[in-house]
DNA sequence: CATGAATGAGACTTCATTCAT
DNA sequence: AATGAATGAAGTCTCATTCAT
């Protein structure tokens, strides 16, 4: 077998590269229906070094999902708190090039990993809840509740302009890995939509 | 065992307590991690019994969305063209009331079902494509040509603006069963969301 | 469903029917491999129509088999003592004719079903050498030990003459009802070759 | 468990001893009737380990037959051809000693198993006849014409005196691993049937 | 008598995981 | 550390047999 890189770098790079498989994988077939083997050799490792790096498949589910989320949506919240211009900038700013750069990242597919795995591994709820829902939510409102506060946005319910702002966005990305990953299906221009939708729902804000 | 119905009424009844039993069970665990045997025991029959009626597992996945999608949005075409009010009336009576129930229903279901296995039952994105997507898009497209020509809605991109009014409302119903079923999640009030949601869009829609 | 005959008539053929049906599928398939409906399907009954009759099916390959070997070869006996010309006259009287019509015969179905079934079915065994084996043996070697003492043949060894007379009829049947029921796999005249054989056999038993 | 060979020679010896466990098994009891299981347990390993080499239990079957009967009868043409002796004697030379091995063989076994099986596995009939009844058919058939027209032996057909060599060579063998396996039957002492078999004939043919 | 819906033991096959090399 | 042969629990599906109608 030809080794194209050290063996020394390849050893440090194991874990990462199972990830990747696995995530690929498990996005493409579903967790129960991916075998473990062809994690491995996605890989490019065989069965049995796959558990010298997770003690079992379930774990490196977890693995996977936990790499790709943790931390990744708790941030900016500052850098949100000193922004200066309006509340719709401020929008526009955090979720059109931020969304797009998540629609085309692996944590589009850890959103199709987790809707889809969910209710076989409940802990993942919490997690998710924690990592994802709980600062986008937090982070999205302060800025609509700033933007209502200035009389720049009508009065809504918080709450529900947050889902219909962040609700296509995630379902785009689910999309992208599911019916949107079939030739049969319609597909979607992710990054012409989530600058349309930010739009769109900005001018429905707008009093 | 006991037997309250005679086994003559039973027998016609048992494609569709599979059926029921089965949407219930995949949409919870998903179909690979789904036994045959435990679609049977919730539908009140033996292993056996359930190879009587649909000859594969696989088939019986297809049954059950075939059954839940066929020609329920397909309807209500007619109806939309011949309607006197507004165009945001009518998108106002198509959505809100419609998917309201959508949402309670196990139509619900199924779009989790369709999203969760669609790459491992590729055929599924065109019969899906074909008996969901399509005639949704076509119905809610017409209408906001019609508002647009009317002069009552800025001139936006249509598609773009189907899938703001849609997207979230299938991620609702898809929530519903993934995270909204584990109690670790935030839960959504669904036909609140709906109400609100459709008002947003449909004033960044209006001139 | 139509039924041509009056179920009187039919009622009273039925064993027959389920006993023709389960020899043609036995040897068509083999037991193990034979569904017990298709027997009963063939023999235009349903599955427990089949049961009625025979208590299990195994039972009915013991009558299948029963039913054709029973007295069907302990026959001739007679006739054959009081013949009056020569012994290889007499051979050939018995068995071109005869086997002839063996082989045309379900009997020629049920020797394959023997030799396919024995090993599972160990007392076959014996009901097969009591009525064809040991008769026709008998019958045969007296024949032949006349035809020696009287000068007619040379003193072979009678019971391998019996075999060499005997075993390229029996795999006759049998390869008319394995290998000679395949396209693929040559075929052999059979009434031709008995008639040849058993002058060949004849010729070189005769002094 | 004691293993008393290290796993790589072990391993190599897998498929070997994994045939022969399912010829002695598919002889004894039919392809359907024998449990893939049992092959592996008389091989010495696991259920699953059979699958390691063989993907079902058809394909075991399959190779079973390749295994011993490819070339096993296409050898010995050229041998014959520069015989010098009499075609009695090349006769007798080809298929005495060379059937006595045969009658103790695994091909023996290998016959029982195709004239139990060919009807399920239609493919089996041309193979067989490729193998097996092709070359000998042509071989026996070249010795007798070449002893026809020499004036050795009597003016026969051809092909049916091939089979009357032959047939009971075979039949010899199926009884060995049919009725020949039960107590209950009587038994052939074929190695001296075999001699008296070809004598007998050979007189037959002689003029 | 006849039917065929229902059952559940049992067979084939897969695959997560282990472990000797 | 890495491999891949081996295992056996578990899942899909079949089919002989039963029994209510």
């Amino acid at each position: 077998m030809i080794k194209s890189l050290p063996s020394r770098r390849r050893k440090e790079a194991r874990p990462q590269e199972l990830l990747d498989a696995a995530l690929e994988l498990f996005v493409e077939k579903g967790f129960a229906a991916s075998r473990a083997e062809e994690v491995a050799v996605r890989a490019g490792v065989s069965k049995g070094t796959l558990y010298l790096y997770y003690p079992s498949k379930q774990a490196l589910l977890q693995a996977v999902i936990s790499h790709h989320l943790i931390d990744r949506f708790s941030v900016g919240v500052a850098q949100a708190a000193q922004f200066q211009g309006s509340a719709a900038d401020l929008l526009r700013s955090l979720l059109v090039s931020g969304w797009q750069e998540v629609y085309d990242s692996d944590a589009a597919k850890v959103f199709k990993l987790v809707i889809t795995e969910v209710r076989n591994f409940p802990e993942l709820a919490s997690f998710y809840h924690r990592e994802v829902v709980e600062p986008v939510h937090r982070q999205l409102g302060d800025v609509i509740r700033r933007g209502i506060a200035a009389g720049e946005f009508r009065p809504v319910a918080v709450e529900h302009a947050v889902h219909s702002l962040m609700l296509p966005l995630v379902m785009l990305c689910l999309h992208r890995h599911s019916l949107g990953a079939c030739a049969a299906a319609g597909q979607i221009d992710g990054h012409r939509f989530i600058q349309a939708h930010v739009d769109l729902v900005l001018a429905g804000l707008s009093v």
